[in-house]
DNA sequence: TATTTATGAAACCTAATAGTTTCATATTGA
DNA sequence: TCAATATGAAACTATTAGGTTTCATAAATA
């Protein structure tokens, strides 16, 4: 799968956009992020692969325990490609799209 | 199905992407956007009836022919959305989100 | 060390996706 | 009116997705 393709199917899932929000709060051990949802933990480990996979949010393991973390970075390829639709806007999405450019260059 | 999943699950497929591409050139009929990818007249019906589902073109009669038009306002939940990682970005996206805003606000 | 805890992973089920082929219908133009 | 054209729509197929249950493993703790 291309790289925007991973990206753009991660965030297809409603429960995926929810977890990301999730994570803008602080870093979650898989079992903390299942108990939001009404879903077993496999459920919610399988969502969290594919976010893993779509490069949204990077894992950490602490002994036993796996720490999810958002990757803001990882939304640049939405970014980069709502920034072809520019013409239709004017250049305000070109500017963020440096913005987060510049912000994430050192960060992978 | 809950209105920005119409729109992300519309995004999530790699032809559909292409298709909204290609319709920043100009409003094509049906047969003229299928005449640009590798499958059926019915598949790429199939997906713009899925793009028409998330608001992200519109779709005219004209005679016997579709007249398919891009909609760009239709990608606004997806900037609404981004727009609550703001704070890992600063408020540049925000900004973008007003400007979306103002500019498709009479548009639909 | 024995037990609990946090996760990994396999096997399975069902529904939704993305395609196909086939046939029907509604305009258009000769 | 008749034929060509542009699309609509149904029926079918294969794959992927999202979920489950079950069992294994590794680390922390009593």
């Amino acid at each position: 799968m291309t790289d925007p393709q991973r990206t753009f199917r991660a965030l297809a899932d409603p429960t995926r956009r929810a977890i990301l929000n999730r994570l803008t709060r602080g870093p979650l051990t898989i079992g903390e992020v299942a108990e939001g949802f009404d879903m077993t933990r496999p459920a919610v480990k399988k969502h969290l692969a594919i976010l893993a996979e779509g490069a949204l949010i990077t894992v950490e393991a602490q002994g036993r325990a796996r720490i999810n973390r958002l990757r803001p970075a990882g939304l640049a390829p939405v970014i980069d490609w709502l920034a072809t639709f520019d013409a239709f806007w004017d250049d305000r999405l070109s500017d963020l799209k440096t913005a987060i450019e510049k912000e994430t260059r050192n960060d992978d």
